[in-house]
DNA sequence: GCTGCGATTATC
DNA sequence: ATAATCGCAGCG
């Protein structure tokens, strides 16, 4: 039995393990008009990206590579991984997929601001979050607002141009 | 112990 | 187009 109680037209029930567990691009796609809760505030997610160690050259753990950074990246779906950038802005990713297979996506967007760092700066995400699950109380994400497939945006990620083969991949997912 | 650089952003 | 700014991976 299911029971969703709504809130205006967010559909407030929260994700489960299950949908952190699938594939990360299913994952990436779906989490577009999801709402993420922290420190009391919500935003609704519109822009991700993709990151998928195993094959990717642009994840911090491709070929498995792991770091004391990217051990976040291992744990099971449903973990947030945190890390600084260029030594003052933080990204923040929601990991995928079971545990030991280094997968997460990049929340590049919410409604009203666009890039990771402000994205962290405006919900007051930092290093601390590192690690946390959100299979949890505090922080979470709910399946807020339903998208349709034809306003999904599908294009290259940004800032990879290092990666070789892996900067064409369409693994970049935005509404609006 | 050094060195170089990055899943960015603000500003010139 | 470029500076800001620092954790940490890679090296040896």
């Amino acid at each position: 039995m299911i029971f969703l109680r709504r809130k205006e037209n967010w559909i407030v029930k929260k994700l489960d393990r299950n949908f952190y567990l699938r594939p990360t691009l299913e994952v990436a796609k779906d989490l577009l008009g999801k709402v993420f809760v922290i420190n009391g505030k919500r935003a609704i997610i519109t822009e991700t990206e993709a990151y998928i160690g195993p094959i990717d050259k642009a994840c911090h753990a491709y070929g498995y590579k792991r770091t004391k950074r990217t051990e976040t990246m291992f744990l099971p779906g449903g973990h947030l991984y945190v890390y600084m950038i260029y030594g003052m802005h933080y990204c923040m990713n929601i990991v995928t997929e079971r545990e030991g297979e280094p997968c997460a996506v990049l929340i590049r967007g919410i409604e009203g601001v666009s890039g990771p760092g402000r994205v962290c700066k405006a919900l007051g995400v930092t290093k601390e979050h590192d690690r946390t699950d959100l299979i949890s109380d505090e922080i979470y994400v709910e399946e807020g607002i339903p998208v349709k497939e034809e306003d999904i945006s599908i294009g290259k990620r940004i800032n990879i141009d290092y990666a070789k083969e892996a900067k064409d991949f369409l693994w970049r997912f935005s509404i609006e």
